[in-house]
DNA sequence: GCAAGGTC
C-alpha cells in the first residue's frame, strides 16, 4: 500500500510529514526537490509538493494564445520565470506512479483546491483526482493536520469549478483585450508597444486616474494663517486656523499688533498609546515603505528570502494575530542569543500576550521571527528582518505614554492657541526603534501668566489637492476595495509601472495610462471598475449554491469579450492611433534643440534606452543614458536640455548633470587636434586623431577631401608625395 | 508580447 498526499508547498510538506509521523524522513529528487516519506502499518506514506499553481491556461488552437478555447499545460511551457516549476512537476509524476491512495491537501481555498486538482488530474494521472481523499484544515498545527488526516472529505468540486472559471475568465478578459488593444496600435503606426488590461490592473489604474484627474482640476483657494511667536520657541496659532477672509485676516493681524498675551488655560493630560499591532503582508510593506522607503515588491521578495530560511514566517498571510500555540517562549529563547535583541527581549513582562489586530486569515498567523538567527543576509534582508524583530518585541511590550500639554493664549481680545507633544513612559517604544518619539519641551507655564509676543506673523497660504497615491497607500486601497490578493497587489502595481502607465514614487498617470482608461470607459466600462470582479464573485456564488453552470458562467463571459472585440476592432485605427499619440506624449523627455520634442526610445540592437528626437530622421540628435540614470523634471540652466541624475561609482548619493555629457565643455577644452602638416592632396591641415586601430593622420577638410594615413606613415608618404610633384 | 493567481 503506497499512500501519496500533496500538499500546496515545501514548507507544508515537511509539517504535514512531521505531524502525521515521527519517522517521517527528508529525501530528495534530484538535488534540488524534497520531498518526506515513513511507513507505518505496512503502509509507505509520501508527503509531496506542489509550488502553487503547476498548471497554466494556454490556448488549445491558436499559436498565438488567444481566444476562448484554453487548455492547461505544465506553466514552465508558457511562463517564463516558472523553470523551477518543472522539477516538482517530475516529481510528483515519478514518485506517484506506483500510488494507490491519494490525499489532496492544500490550503483549503479556492486556488488551493484547483492547485491539488490540477496536480492529481496531470501529474499523478489514471483518474487520481476522482480517486483522491481531501484534508481540510485551517492551521498547519499538528493537532489540525491530525484532525484532518482522520476525517477526510472528498474534493469539492464546486471549488475547482469556481477555480477554473476564474481563471479562464481572467484570461477571455485579459488576453483577449490586451491583444486587442496592442493590435489597435500596430494597425495605425507599425509600432509595437506592450499594453495590457486586465480584471484587477485596470481598476487599479483607474483609481489612479481618478486621483489624476481630481489633482489637475483642482482649484486651490488662498487662506492666511496668523501666528504669535513668543519666548520657549513658541509659535502659537490663531484658533480659526485657516482664514479665507482675506479682511478679517488683515484685521486680526492688525489688532494682535504690539499687544502681548495672558495664559487664559494650561490643560496637561496624558494619554495611553497600545503597542502596535503585529504585521500582515500589507502592514509589513506599508512599514517599510515609510521606514525605509522599499517598494511594497522590494519588501516581498526580502520577506520571501527570510521564510525560505527559515528565519521569518510565511509572508503572504492577512492575519493580524499571533495564536499561543507558535510557541512564544522558544521563539524567544532563540532570539536571546542575539546580544542586541537580549536587552529588548530581557524587559518583557513575563505574562506573554500580544496585542493583536482584527484581521484574520485562514491558513497563516500573522508574521513573526521563527527564533532561527539568521546569518548572510542581504541589506534589504537584513532591515526587513529587524523591522519583522522589534515589532514581534514590542507587540508584548507595555502601553506607552504620551503627554499632551495645550496653552490658550489672548492677544488683545483674540485668542490663540499651542500644543506640546513628549512621552512620558516609554512602553514599547523603547523596544521599536522605527518609530520617533514626541519629545518636546514643556514651558513653565501657568494660568494668568502673561507672555511678551515678539512678533505676529500672518501666512499667506493655498489649500492643497488631494495627496497622490505611493505605493503602500494603493496596496491599502486596493485591500480595502479588494481588489487583487495580498499576493499580487504588489506585482500588479509594477506591472503598471512596467507598462509606462505610471511613474514617480508618488504616483503620477501618464498620457498612456490615462488614455488607456479612457478608451476601455468607451469599449467596455466595467473592465475599468471594480463591477467586473463583482461580477465574477456574484456568479462564482451561484455555481457554488447550483444555481448556474461553469459552463454558462464561460459562455456569457465568451459572450460578452467577443462583442467588446468586435468594438475595438471596428474602431481599430482611430484607437491605435490615439492609444500611440499618448504613448509618444508618456516618453518626451525635453525639447531638443531643433524644435522637436526629446523622446526617450530604445534601440533593439543596441537593447539600450536611448534619447533621440521626434524629428527623426531629419533630427539626428541622440544623447545615450548612463546606466541607472533617471531623467529629471528640471532643465540644464546652460544649455535647456533636461538633466538627469546619476550614481558615480564610488560615490555617495546622486549626482545631477546636464543630458548632454559635452555641455559646458568649450570646445577648446575638449584638446583641439594638433596640426602636423599640409594635406598633400588639397593643402588643409592635416590634423592627429585617435581611432579604433591607434593614432592617424586626417586632413581637417573631410568630409570634401578624404586624405588619411597612419601617423608613423605620414612621412614617407608625403616625401612620395612631394618626389611625385617634382616630377 | 498580452491576465491573475499560486509559489521558489
Amino acid at each position: 500500500m503506497h499512500e501519496v498526499i500533496i500538499s500546496e508547498k515545501p514548507k507544508s510538506a515537511e509539517k504535514i510529514a512531521k505531524a502525521l509521523s515521527s519517522k517521517a524522513q527528508k529525501k530528495k529528487y534530484g538535488r534540488k526537490i524534497s520531498y518526506w516519506e515513513f511507513e507505518e502499518d505496512g503502509k509507505r506514506t509520501t508527503v509531496l509538493s506542489a509550488v502553487g499553481h503547476l498548471y497554466s491556461l494556454t490556448s488549445a488552437t491558436s499559436r498565438d494564445r488567444l481566444g476562448f478555447d484554453l487548455k492547461w499545460v505544465p506553466a514552465y511551457e508558457v511562463e517564463k520565470n516558472s523553470g523551477y516549476v518543472r522539477d516538482y512537476v517530475y516529481a510528483i509524476k515519478k514518485l506517484s506512479k506506483d500510488a494507490d491512495k491519494f490525499v489532496h491537501a492544500c490550503d483549503y481555498d479556492v486556488e488551493g483546491t484547483l492547485i491539488g486538482y490540477n496536480a492529481l488530474k496531470y501529474a499523478c494521472g489514471n483518474n487520481a483526482e476522482a480517486k483522491a481523499s481531501r484534508m481540510k484544515f485551517s492551521t498547519l498545527t499538528k493537532k489540525d493536520i491530525v484532525e484532518a488526516y482522520n476525517h477526510m472529505i472528498d474534493i469539492d468540486l464546486h471549488q475547482v469549478d469556481s477555480g477554473i472559471a476564474r481563471h479562464m475568465l481572467d484570461y477571455y478578459f485579459g488576453m483577449n483585450i490586451s491583444s486587442a488593444l496592442m493590435k489597435a496600435v500596430r494597425s495605425s503606426s507599425s509600432s509595437r508597444i506592450s499594453l495590457s488590461a486586465g480584471r484587477v490592473q485596470t481598476p487599479t489604474l483607474s483609481i489612479l486616474v481618478d486621483r489624476e484627474k481630481e489633482i489637475q482640476s483642482f482649484i486651490p483657494e488662498p487662506y492666511w494663517q496668523i501666528k504669535a511667536k513668543s519666548d520657549f520657541d513658541i509659535i502659537a496659532n490663531h484658533v480659526e486656523d485657516k482664514i479665507f477672509d482675506e479682511e478679517r485676516a488683515k484685521r486680526i493681524f492688525d489688532e494682535c499688533q504690539g499687544a502681548d498675551a495672558t495664559v487664559t488655560n494650561v490643560n496637561v493630560k496624558e494619554t495611553i498609546r497600545k503597542p502596535p499591532i503585529p504585521f500582515n503582508l500589507g502592514g509589513l510593506q506599508s512599514e517599510a515603505h515609510t521606514v525605509f522607503g522599499f517598494s511594497p515588491k522590494r519588501t516581498q521578495v526580502a520577506a520571501q528570502n527570510l521564510y525560505v530560511g527559515g528565519y521569518t514566517s510565511y509572508p503572504r498571510t492577512s492575519s493580524q494575530k499571533l495564536p499561543e500555540s507558535l510557541g512564544f517562549k522558544e521563539i524567544f529563547a532563540g532570539l536571546l542569543k542575539d546580544e542586541e535583541f537580549r536587552k529588548h527581549i530581557a524587559d518583557l513582562p513575563a505574562k506573554l500576550k500580544p496585542n493583536e489586530g482584527k484581521k484574520e486569515d485562514a491558513a497563516h498567523p500573522a508574521i513573526h521571527p521563527t527564533g532561527v538567527l539568521p546569518s548572510n543576509l542581504s541589506p534589504d534582508e537584513e532591515k526587513i528582518y529587524r523591522l519583522i524583530v522589534y515589532r514581534f518585541i514590542s507587540v508584548f511590550s507595555e502601553d506607552s505614554k504620551l503627554e499632551t500639554m495645550k496653552v490658550d493664549l489672548n492677544v488683545n481680545n483674540e485668542e490663540f492657541v499651542f500644543t506640546r507633544k513628549r512621552v512620558s513612559h516609554e512602553g514599547w517604544l523603547k523596544h521599536y526603534p522605527f518609530k520617533k518619539q514626541e519629545a518636546d519641551e514643556f514651558p513653565p507655564l501657568k494660568k494668568g501668566d502673561f507672555l511678551k509676543i515678539h512678533e505676529i506673523i500672518s501666512e499667506e497660504k493655498e489649500t492643497k489637492p488631494p495627496a497622490r497615491y505611493n505605493e503602500a497607500s494603493l496596496i491599502k486601497e486596493l485591500e480595502k476595495r479588494e481588489l487583487g490578493t495580498k499576493a499580487t497587489r504588489a506585482d500588479i502595481i509594477a506591472k503598471l509601472y512596467d507598462r509606462k502607465y505610471i511613474d514617480g514614487k508618488k504616483i503620477e498617470v501618464k498620457p498612456l495610462g490615462v488614455h488607456i482608461i479612457d478608451t476601455l470607459k468607451q469599449y467596455c466600462k466595467n473592465l475599468t471598475s471594480e463591477e467586473l470582479t463583482r461580477e465574477f464573485e456574484r456568479e462564482l456564488d451561484c455555481l457554488s449554491a447550483d444555481k448556474i453552470t461553469k459552463e454558462e458562467i464561460l459562455a456569457n463571459g465568451e459572450k460578452e469579450v467577443r462583442s467588446i472585440l468586435k468594438d475595438i476592432n471596428n474602431n481599430q485605427k482611430e484607437i491605435g492611433s490615439k492609444l500611440y499619440e499618448s504613448y509618444q506624449e508618456s516618453n518626451v523627455v525635453g525639447e531638443c534643440s531643433c524644435g522637436g520634442k526629446l523622446l526617450k526610445k530604445y534601440s533593439r540592437r543596441n537593447k539600450q534606452t536611448f534619447i533621440g528626437c521626434s524629428n527623426f530622421p531629419q533630427c539626428r540628435n541622440t544623447y545615450s543614458l548612463p546606466k541607472g540614470a533617471n531623467i529629471l523634471k528640471s532643465t540644464c540652466p546652460t544649455c535647456g536640455l533636461p538633466m538627469i541624475s546619476i550614481k558615480r561609482k564610488g560615490q555617495k548619493g546622486r549626482e545631477h548633470v546636464c543630458l548632454d555629457p559635452n555641455c559646458g565643455k568649450e570646445v577648446s577644452k575638449r584638446r583641439a587636434p594638433e596640426v602636423v602638416g599640409k594635406c598633400p592632396e588639397c593643402g588643409r591641415d592635416l590634423l592627429k586623431r585617435s581611432g579604433r586601430f591607434g593614432e592617424f593622420v586626417g586632413c581637417s577638410g573631410f568630409p570634401q577631401c578624404r586624405f588619411s594615413c597612419q601617423l608613423k606613415d605620414l612621412d614617407k608618404i608625403l616625401l612620395e608625395k612631394s618626389e611625385e610633384l617634382s616630377k
